[in-house]
DNA sequence: AAGCCGCTGTCAATTCATTGACATAATTTT
DNA sequence: AAAATTATGTCAATGAATTGACAGCGGCTT
Protein backbone atom coordinates (compact mmCIF):
# COMPACT_ATOMS: atom_id res chain seq x y z
CA UNK A 1 0.00 0.00 0.00
CA UNK A 2 2.83 2.28 0.61
CA UNK A 3 5.21 3.36 -2.18
CA UNK A 4 7.89 5.21 -1.20
CA UNK A 5 9.20 5.66 2.24
CA UNK A 6 8.19 9.32 3.62
CA UNK A 7 10.79 11.37 5.28
CA UNK A 8 9.83 12.41 9.16
CA UNK A 9 10.22 15.84 7.96
CA UNK A 10 7.06 15.94 5.71
CA UNK A 11 5.45 13.44 8.30
CA UNK A 12 5.88 16.46 11.26
CA UNK A 13 4.09 18.54 8.82
CA UNK A 14 1.28 17.19 8.43
CA UNK A 15 -0.51 17.80 11.60
CA UNK A 16 -0.09 21.11 11.18
CA UNK A 17 -1.71 20.84 7.90
CA UNK A 18 -4.60 19.16 9.71
CA UNK A 19 -4.89 21.40 12.48
CA UNK A 20 -5.11 24.67 9.51
CA UNK A 21 -7.57 22.27 6.99
CA UNK A 22 -10.18 21.96 10.50
CA UNK A 23 -10.13 25.46 11.05
CA UNK A 24 -10.80 26.44 7.58
CA UNK A 25 -13.43 23.60 7.91
CA UNK A 26 -14.86 25.58 11.11
CA UNK A 27 -15.52 28.44 9.57
CA UNK A 28 -17.31 27.40 6.39
CA UNK A 29 -14.83 27.25 3.67
CA UNK A 30 -15.21 24.98 1.35
CA UNK A 31 -12.06 25.45 -1.04
CA UNK A 32 -8.38 26.57 -0.71
CA UNK A 33 -5.70 26.94 -2.94
CA UNK A 34 -2.04 26.33 -1.99
CA UNK A 35 -1.23 29.84 -2.62
CA UNK A 36 -3.96 30.49 0.19
CA UNK A 37 -3.07 28.54 2.40
CA UNK A 38 0.75 29.33 2.02
CA UNK A 39 -0.50 32.69 2.89
CA UNK A 40 -2.48 31.64 6.23
CA UNK A 41 0.23 29.11 7.30
CA UNK A 42 3.33 31.09 6.17
CA UNK A 43 4.84 28.34 4.35
CA UNK A 44 5.72 28.14 0.71
CA UNK A 45 2.84 26.74 -1.65
CA UNK A 46 5.59 25.01 -3.18
CA UNK A 47 6.14 22.98 -0.18
CA UNK A 48 2.57 22.41 0.33
CA UNK A 49 1.95 20.93 -2.84
CA UNK A 50 4.74 18.97 -2.76
CA UNK A 51 4.04 17.52 1.00
CA UNK A 52 0.16 16.39 -0.37
CA UNK A 53 1.70 14.67 -3.29
CA UNK A 54 3.79 12.34 -1.76
CA UNK A 55 0.20 10.97 -0.73
CA UNK A 56 -1.88 11.58 -4.07
CA UNK A 57 -3.43 14.31 -5.80
CA UNK A 58 -5.82 15.58 -3.49
CA UNK A 59 -6.67 19.12 -5.56
CA UNK A 60 -7.40 19.98 -8.89
CA UNK A 61 -6.21 22.32 -11.38
CA UNK A 62 -7.73 24.91 -11.64
CA UNK A 63 -9.99 24.87 -8.63
CA UNK A 64 -7.59 24.02 -5.74
CA UNK A 65 -8.38 21.88 -2.77
CA UNK A 66 -11.35 21.12 -1.33
CA UNK A 67 -11.16 21.19 2.31
CA UNK A 68 -13.51 18.56 3.69
CA UNK A 69 -12.06 16.11 1.25
CA UNK A 70 -8.55 16.99 2.10
CA UNK A 71 -9.05 17.33 5.85
CA UNK A 72 -10.47 13.63 5.96
CA UNK A 73 -7.54 12.29 3.65
CA UNK A 74 -4.71 13.99 6.07
CA UNK A 75 -6.71 12.32 8.88
CA UNK A 76 -6.29 9.23 7.76
CA UNK A 77 -2.86 9.21 6.58
CA UNK A 78 -2.47 10.02 10.41
CA UNK A 79 -4.44 7.35 11.07
CA UNK A 80 -6.98 8.86 13.02
CA UNK A 81 -9.89 7.23 11.62
CA UNK A 82 -9.45 4.43 13.52
CA UNK A 83 -9.24 4.01 17.45
CA UNK A 84 -6.21 3.88 19.77
CA UNK A 85 -6.00 2.04 22.90
CA UNK A 86 -3.20 3.74 25.43
CA UNK A 87 -2.17 3.00 28.83
CA UNK A 88 -0.59 5.69 30.94
CA UNK A 89 2.01 4.45 32.78
CA UNK A 90 3.19 6.79 35.88
CA UNK A 91 -0.04 8.36 37.24
CA UNK A 92 1.97 11.45 38.69
CA UNK A 93 0.98 15.41 37.76
CA UNK A 94 1.80 14.74 33.99
CA UNK A 95 0.18 11.37 33.69
CA UNK A 96 -2.88 12.95 35.67
CA UNK A 97 -3.10 15.95 33.41
CA UNK A 98 -2.73 13.64 30.32
CA UNK A 99 -5.59 11.44 31.10
CA UNK A 100 -7.41 15.03 31.77
CA UNK A 101 -6.93 16.24 28.56
CA UNK A 102 -10.15 15.35 26.40
CA UNK A 103 -8.82 16.95 23.20
CA UNK A 104 -6.86 13.66 22.52
CA UNK A 105 -9.87 11.55 23.16
CA UNK A 106 -11.92 13.49 20.84
CA UNK A 107 -9.33 12.12 18.26
CA UNK A 108 -9.73 8.61 18.84
CA UNK A 109 -7.11 8.25 21.45
CA UNK A 110 -8.65 6.26 24.29
CA UNK A 111 -6.77 6.30 27.78
CA UNK A 112 -7.82 2.36 29.14
CA UNK A 113 -5.52 2.42 31.63
CA UNK A 114 -3.05 3.61 34.67
CA UNK A 115 -0.77 1.99 36.11
CA UNK A 116 1.71 3.41 38.83
CA UNK A 117 4.73 1.40 41.26
CA UNK A 118 3.24 3.35 44.20
CA UNK A 119 0.93 1.39 46.06
CA UNK A 120 -0.76 4.68 47.49
CA UNK A 121 -1.56 5.45 44.60
CA UNK A 122 -3.24 2.54 43.06
CA UNK A 123 -6.82 2.30 43.96
CA UNK A 124 -7.10 5.90 43.17
CA UNK A 125 -9.56 7.20 40.07
CA UNK A 126 -8.59 9.51 37.97
CA UNK A 127 -11.24 10.37 35.22
CA UNK A 128 -13.07 7.48 35.92
CA UNK A 129 -9.85 4.92 35.62
CA UNK A 130 -8.48 3.28 37.97
CA UNK A 131 -4.75 3.20 38.78
CA UNK A 132 -3.44 -0.12 38.76
CA UNK A 133 -0.32 -1.38 39.86
CA UNK A 134 2.75 -2.33 37.44
CA UNK A 135 2.71 -5.96 38.32
CA UNK A 136 -0.96 -5.81 36.48
CA UNK A 137 0.69 -4.25 33.10
CA UNK A 138 1.36 -6.68 30.49
CA UNK A 139 -1.42 -8.88 31.26
CA UNK A 140 -3.40 -5.49 30.62
CA UNK A 141 -1.76 -5.04 27.64
CA UNK A 142 -2.58 -8.31 25.93
CA UNK A 143 -6.37 -8.42 27.13
CA UNK A 144 -7.10 -5.46 25.79
CA UNK A 145 -5.71 -4.58 22.52
CA UNK A 146 -3.34 -1.91 24.01
CA UNK A 147 -1.70 0.00 21.17
CA UNK A 148 0.08 2.81 22.76
CA UNK A 149 1.98 3.44 25.97
CA UNK A 150 2.33 6.56 27.59
CA UNK A 151 5.91 6.68 29.60
CA UNK A 152 5.39 9.36 32.23
CA UNK A 153 7.53 8.02 34.59
CA UNK A 154 11.17 9.02 36.04
CA UNK A 155 13.55 8.19 33.50
CA UNK A 156 15.75 5.75 36.00
CA UNK A 157 12.55 2.89 35.56
CA UNK A 158 11.67 3.72 32.27
CA UNK A 159 14.30 1.64 30.02
CA UNK A 160 12.99 -1.48 31.99
CA UNK A 161 9.36 -0.72 31.45
CA UNK A 162 10.08 0.06 27.64
CA UNK A 163 11.39 -3.77 27.70
CA UNK A 164 8.22 -4.97 29.33
CA UNK A 165 5.88 -3.60 27.20
CA UNK A 166 7.73 -4.33 23.96
CA UNK A 167 8.04 -8.33 25.58
CA UNK A 168 4.00 -7.74 25.69
CA UNK A 169 3.81 -6.36 22.44
CA UNK A 170 3.10 -2.78 22.68
CA UNK A 171 2.99 -1.02 19.17
CA UNK A 172 4.09 2.36 20.18
CA UNK A 173 5.73 4.55 22.93
CA UNK A 174 4.84 8.02 23.64
CA UNK A 175 7.83 8.66 25.96
CA UNK A 176 7.72 11.66 28.06
CA UNK A 177 10.76 10.09 30.07
CA UNK A 178 14.04 11.97 29.83
CA UNK A 179 15.82 9.25 28.15
CA UNK A 180 16.30 7.60 24.82
CA UNK A 181 14.71 4.12 24.77
CA UNK A 182 16.09 1.15 23.16
CA UNK A 183 13.39 -0.61 21.45
CA UNK A 184 13.00 -3.47 18.87
CA UNK A 185 12.64 -1.37 15.26
CA UNK A 186 9.05 -2.54 14.81
CA UNK A 187 8.25 -0.96 18.07
CA UNK A 188 7.73 3.10 16.89
CA UNK A 189 9.04 5.53 19.83
CA UNK A 190 7.81 9.52 19.47
CA UNK A 191 9.95 11.38 22.39
CA UNK A 192 8.45 14.72 24.20
CA UNK A 193 11.58 15.85 25.73
CA UNK A 194 10.36 18.61 26.97
CA UNK A 195 13.51 19.83 29.43
CA UNK A 196 14.87 19.79 25.87
CA UNK A 197 12.78 21.83 24.50
CA UNK A 198 13.20 24.57 27.32
CA UNK A 199 16.90 24.73 26.82
CA UNK A 200 16.17 25.21 22.59
CA UNK A 201 14.15 28.00 24.00
CA UNK A 202 16.60 29.25 26.85
CA UNK A 203 19.42 29.21 23.75
CA UNK A 204 17.56 31.39 21.80
CA UNK A 205 16.92 33.99 23.98
CA UNK A 206 20.92 34.23 24.69
CA UNK A 207 21.91 34.27 21.15
CA UNK A 208 19.26 36.75 20.34
CA UNK A 209 21.00 39.22 22.83
CA UNK A 210 24.09 39.86 21.05
CA UNK A 211 22.47 40.21 17.44
CA UNK A 212 21.09 43.68 17.58
CA UNK B 1 30.16 37.77 19.75
CA UNK B 2 28.12 35.37 17.62
CA UNK B 3 29.38 35.10 14.64
CA UNK B 4 27.54 32.96 12.09
CA UNK B 5 23.54 31.93 13.06
CA UNK B 6 23.72 28.64 13.96
CA UNK B 7 20.75 26.32 12.62
CA UNK B 8 17.97 25.25 14.64
CA UNK B 9 18.84 21.69 13.58
CA UNK B 10 21.85 22.26 15.06
CA UNK B 11 20.71 24.04 18.41
CA UNK B 12 18.15 21.12 18.51
CA UNK B 13 20.45 18.41 19.03
CA UNK B 14 22.22 20.42 21.53
CA UNK B 15 20.32 19.34 25.05
CA UNK B 16 20.81 15.67 23.84
CA UNK B 17 24.62 16.37 23.95
CA UNK B 18 24.54 17.95 27.32
CA UNK B 19 22.26 14.97 28.58
CA UNK B 20 24.88 12.53 27.48
CA UNK B 21 27.92 14.39 28.73
CA UNK B 22 25.81 15.14 32.31
CA UNK B 23 25.71 10.94 32.49
CA UNK B 24 29.82 10.30 31.49
CA UNK B 25 30.22 13.24 34.03
CA UNK B 26 28.04 11.40 36.46
CA UNK B 27 30.24 8.17 35.93
CA UNK B 28 33.50 9.62 36.39
CA UNK B 29 34.21 9.55 33.62
CA UNK B 30 36.70 11.92 32.47
CA UNK B 31 37.35 11.91 28.63
CA UNK B 32 35.79 10.82 25.51
CA UNK B 33 36.27 10.93 21.68
CA UNK B 34 33.66 12.30 19.03
CA UNK B 35 33.43 7.77 18.33
CA UNK B 36 33.29 7.34 21.52
CA UNK B 37 30.13 9.29 21.90
CA UNK B 38 29.10 8.57 18.68
CA UNK B 39 28.84 4.71 19.44
CA UNK B 40 26.89 5.35 22.49
CA UNK B 41 24.46 8.16 21.24
CA UNK B 42 23.84 6.70 17.92
CA UNK B 43 24.86 9.39 15.69
CA UNK B 44 27.69 9.64 13.27
CA UNK B 45 31.60 10.90 14.75
CA UNK B 46 31.25 13.45 12.03
CA UNK B 47 28.51 15.03 13.04
CA UNK B 48 29.07 15.22 16.65
CA UNK B 49 32.45 17.31 15.38
CA UNK B 50 30.76 19.73 13.22
CA UNK B 51 27.86 20.63 15.85
CA UNK B 52 30.56 21.20 18.48
CA UNK B 53 32.70 23.59 16.15
CA UNK B 54 30.39 25.62 15.46
CA UNK B 55 31.24 26.84 18.74
CA UNK B 56 34.34 26.55 18.81
CA UNK B 57 37.12 23.86 19.19
CA UNK B 58 36.53 21.69 22.55
CA UNK B 59 38.72 18.96 22.29
CA UNK B 60 42.19 18.24 21.79
CA UNK B 61 43.68 16.32 18.83
CA UNK B 62 44.96 12.80 20.00
CA UNK B 63 43.36 13.29 23.47
CA UNK B 64 39.03 13.92 22.65
CA UNK B 65 37.04 15.90 24.65
CA UNK B 66 37.33 16.51 28.52
CA UNK B 67 34.03 15.47 29.54
CA UNK B 68 33.29 18.04 32.23
CA UNK B 69 34.35 20.90 30.20
CA UNK B 70 32.16 20.36 27.51
CA UNK B 71 29.43 19.74 29.91
CA UNK B 72 30.17 23.37 31.05
CA UNK B 73 30.43 24.81 27.59
CA UNK B 74 27.52 23.64 26.16
CA UNK B 75 25.53 24.23 29.36
CA UNK B 76 26.58 28.13 28.89
CA UNK B 77 25.79 28.14 25.45
CA UNK B 78 22.58 26.45 26.16
CA UNK B 79 22.16 29.87 28.89
CA UNK B 80 21.65 27.69 32.05
CA UNK B 81 24.60 29.27 33.37
CA UNK B 82 22.33 31.32 34.55
CA UNK B 83 18.95 31.79 35.99
CA UNK B 84 15.49 32.10 34.37
CA UNK B 85 12.09 33.77 35.82
CA UNK B 86 9.26 31.98 34.13
CA UNK B 87 5.60 32.39 35.08
CA UNK B 88 2.97 29.69 34.31
CA UNK B 89 -0.50 31.28 32.73
CA UNK B 90 -3.28 28.82 33.14
CA UNK B 91 -3.11 26.77 36.29
CA UNK B 92 -5.08 23.55 34.64
CA UNK B 93 -3.60 20.09 35.36
CA UNK B 94 -0.44 20.74 32.47
CA UNK B 95 0.47 24.17 34.26
CA UNK B 96 0.11 22.09 37.65
CA UNK B 97 2.44 19.39 36.41
CA UNK B 98 5.07 21.87 35.29
CA UNK B 99 5.16 23.61 38.42
CA UNK B 100 5.50 20.36 40.11
CA UNK B 101 8.16 19.23 38.11
CA UNK B 102 11.38 20.12 40.16
CA UNK B 103 13.83 19.44 37.35
CA UNK B 104 14.03 22.82 35.62
CA UNK B 105 14.26 24.68 38.49
CA UNK B 106 17.11 22.44 39.10
CA UNK B 107 18.88 23.76 35.73
CA UNK B 108 18.09 27.80 37.45
CA UNK B 109 14.52 27.86 35.16
CA UNK B 110 12.74 29.25 38.41
CA UNK B 111 8.96 29.47 38.48
CA UNK B 112 7.72 32.51 39.89
CA UNK B 113 4.23 33.29 39.24
CA UNK B 114 1.32 31.60 38.01
CA UNK B 115 -2.03 33.28 36.73
CA UNK B 116 -5.64 31.87 35.93
CA UNK B 117 -8.65 33.82 34.69
CA UNK B 118 -10.48 31.63 36.74
CA UNK B 119 -11.37 33.39 39.89
CA UNK B 120 -12.14 29.92 41.85
CA UNK B 121 -8.72 28.80 41.25
CA UNK B 122 -6.85 32.54 42.27
CA UNK B 123 -5.88 32.44 45.69
CA UNK B 124 -4.80 28.40 46.01
CA UNK B 125 -1.04 27.68 46.30
CA UNK B 126 0.63 25.72 44.28
CA UNK B 127 3.95 24.35 45.60
CA UNK B 128 3.90 27.41 47.83
CA UNK B 129 3.16 29.71 44.63
CA UNK B 130 -0.07 31.75 44.68
CA UNK B 131 -2.50 31.47 41.68
CA UNK B 132 -3.20 35.25 40.49
CA UNK B 133 -5.64 36.70 38.40
CA UNK B 134 -4.89 37.37 34.72
CA UNK B 135 -5.28 41.41 35.15
CA UNK B 136 -2.25 41.28 37.55
CA UNK B 137 -0.34 39.75 35.19
CA UNK B 138 1.27 42.55 33.35
CA UNK B 139 2.93 44.12 35.97
CA UNK B 140 4.25 41.16 37.74
CA UNK B 141 6.30 40.73 34.48
CA UNK B 142 7.28 43.64 34.41
CA UNK B 143 8.40 44.02 38.03
CA UNK B 144 9.56 41.00 38.74
CA UNK B 145 12.17 40.73 35.49
CA UNK B 146 10.52 37.82 34.33
CA UNK B 147 11.49 36.15 31.47
CA UNK B 148 9.64 33.42 30.12
CA UNK B 149 5.75 32.47 30.11
CA UNK B 150 4.83 29.17 29.97
CA UNK B 151 1.65 28.98 28.09
CA UNK B 152 -0.77 26.18 29.35
CA UNK B 153 -4.10 27.98 28.82
CA UNK B 154 -6.83 26.82 25.68
CA UNK B 155 -6.13 27.85 22.26
CA UNK B 156 -9.18 30.30 22.33
CA UNK B 157 -7.58 32.72 24.70
CA UNK B 158 -3.22 31.92 24.06
CA UNK B 159 -3.16 34.44 20.97
CA UNK B 160 -4.89 37.43 23.30
CA UNK B 161 -2.40 36.44 26.16
CA UNK B 162 0.22 36.18 24.00
CA UNK B 163 -0.08 39.83 22.86
CA UNK B 164 -0.29 40.96 26.58
CA UNK B 165 2.97 39.31 27.02
CA UNK B 166 4.47 40.35 24.13
CA UNK B 167 2.85 44.42 25.28
CA UNK B 168 4.67 44.02 28.26
CA UNK B 169 8.47 42.84 27.38
CA UNK B 170 8.38 39.01 27.74
CA UNK B 171 11.64 37.74 25.86
CA UNK B 172 10.53 33.96 25.57
CA UNK B 173 7.03 32.26 25.10
CA UNK B 174 7.21 28.37 26.00
CA UNK B 175 3.50 27.71 24.22
CA UNK B 176 1.63 24.42 25.01
CA UNK B 177 -1.34 25.65 23.53
CA UNK B 178 -2.65 24.39 19.98
CA UNK B 179 -2.08 27.18 18.04
CA UNK B 180 0.60 28.99 16.03
CA UNK B 181 1.12 32.60 17.90
CA UNK B 182 2.00 35.60 15.82
CA UNK B 183 4.37 38.02 17.96
CA UNK B 184 6.81 40.34 17.45
CA UNK B 185 10.22 38.64 16.17
CA UNK B 186 11.99 39.40 18.78
CA UNK B 187 9.86 37.12 20.90
CA UNK B 188 11.23 34.04 20.88
CA UNK B 189 8.14 31.02 20.68
CA UNK B 190 9.39 27.65 21.64
CA UNK B 191 6.26 25.35 20.65
CA UNK B 192 5.30 22.09 22.68
CA UNK B 193 2.15 20.86 20.28
CA UNK B 194 1.77 17.23 22.19
CA UNK B 195 -1.18 16.25 20.12
CA UNK B 196 0.65 16.69 16.93
CA UNK B 197 3.31 14.63 17.95
CA UNK B 198 1.00 11.76 19.10
CA UNK B 199 -0.19 12.14 15.59
CA UNK B 200 3.23 11.55 14.39
CA UNK B 201 3.37 8.47 16.01
CA UNK B 202 -0.22 7.17 15.03
CA UNK B 203 1.14 7.57 11.83
CA UNK B 204 4.38 6.16 12.08
CA UNK B 205 2.43 3.17 13.06
CA UNK B 206 -0.18 2.93 10.28
CA UNK B 207 2.74 3.16 8.16
CA UNK B 208 4.68 0.06 9.65
CA UNK B 209 1.57 -2.30 9.06
CA UNK B 210 2.28 -2.32 4.99
CA UNK B 211 6.33 -2.40 5.15
CA UNK B 212 6.31 -6.08 6.20
C1' DA C 1 63.69 11.94 23.37
C1' DA C 2 61.94 10.38 19.22
C1' DG C 3 58.57 8.18 16.77
C1' DC C 4 54.04 6.27 16.64
C1' DC C 5 49.29 6.57 17.08
C1' DG C 6 44.83 8.75 17.96
C1' DC C 7 41.69 12.13 17.29
C1' DT C 8 40.34 16.74 16.20
C1' DG C 9 39.07 20.43 13.03
C1' DT C 10 37.94 21.25 8.47
C1' DC C 11 37.28 20.71 3.60
C1' DA C 12 34.99 18.23 -0.01
C1' DA C 13 31.38 15.08 -1.59
C1' DT C 14 27.10 13.42 -1.15
C1' DT C 15 22.50 13.18 0.21
C1' DC C 16 18.28 15.32 1.51
C1' DA C 17 14.99 19.29 1.63
C1' DT C 18 13.13 23.46 -0.25
C1' DT C 19 12.09 26.57 -3.70
C1' DG C 20 11.16 28.05 -8.37
C1' DA C 21 9.28 27.32 -12.95
C1' DC C 22 6.08 25.66 -16.19
C1' DA C 23 3.16 22.49 -19.00
C1' DT C 24 -1.32 21.13 -18.57
C1' DA C 25 -5.98 20.61 -17.19
C1' DA C 26 -10.14 22.21 -15.06
C1' DT C 27 -12.94 26.17 -14.03
C1' DT C 28 -14.90 30.51 -14.80
C1' DT C 29 -16.04 34.37 -17.61
C1' DT C 30 -17.62 36.51 -21.73
C1' DA D 1 -18.90 27.66 -26.91
C1' DA D 2 -14.55 29.71 -26.94
C1' DA D 3 -11.21 32.41 -24.52
C1' DA D 4 -9.12 33.68 -20.40
C1' DT D 5 -7.85 32.56 -15.96
C1' DT D 6 -6.53 29.75 -12.21
C1' DA D 7 -3.95 26.49 -9.82
C1' DT D 8 -2.29 21.75 -9.71
C1' DG D 9 1.37 18.18 -10.28
C1' DT D 10 5.96 17.64 -11.42
C1' DC D 11 10.57 18.52 -12.96
C1' DA D 12 14.71 21.11 -12.42
C1' DA D 13 17.60 24.20 -9.66
C1' DT D 14 19.06 25.71 -5.59
C1' DG D 15 20.18 25.44 -0.83
C1' DA D 16 20.89 22.98 3.59
C1' DA D 17 22.38 19.08 6.26
C1' DT D 18 24.99 14.97 6.69
C1' DT D 19 28.68 12.07 5.83
C1' DG D 20 33.30 10.94 4.41
C1' DA D 21 38.21 11.87 4.10
C1' DC D 22 42.48 13.52 5.67
C1' DA D 23 46.18 16.87 7.11
C1' DG D 24 48.28 17.94 11.12
C1' DC D 25 48.65 18.45 16.08
C1' DG D 26 49.26 16.44 20.73
C1' DG D 27 49.50 12.93 23.74
C1' DC D 28 51.42 8.40 24.62
C1' DT D 29 54.80 4.72 24.33
C1' DT D 30 59.14 2.83 24.27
Amino acid sequence: MEEKEISQTVVGRLPRYFRYLGELKDEGIERVSSQELSDIMQVTASQIRQDLNNFGGFGQQGYGYNVGFLYDEIGKILGLHREHNLIIVGAGHLGQALVNYTNFERRGFLFRGIFDRDPQVCGKKIRGITVRPMNEMEAFVRENDIDIAVLTIPKTSAVEVAEQLAYCGIKGIWNFAHVDLRVPEQIQVENVHLSDSLMKLSYNLSSREYEE
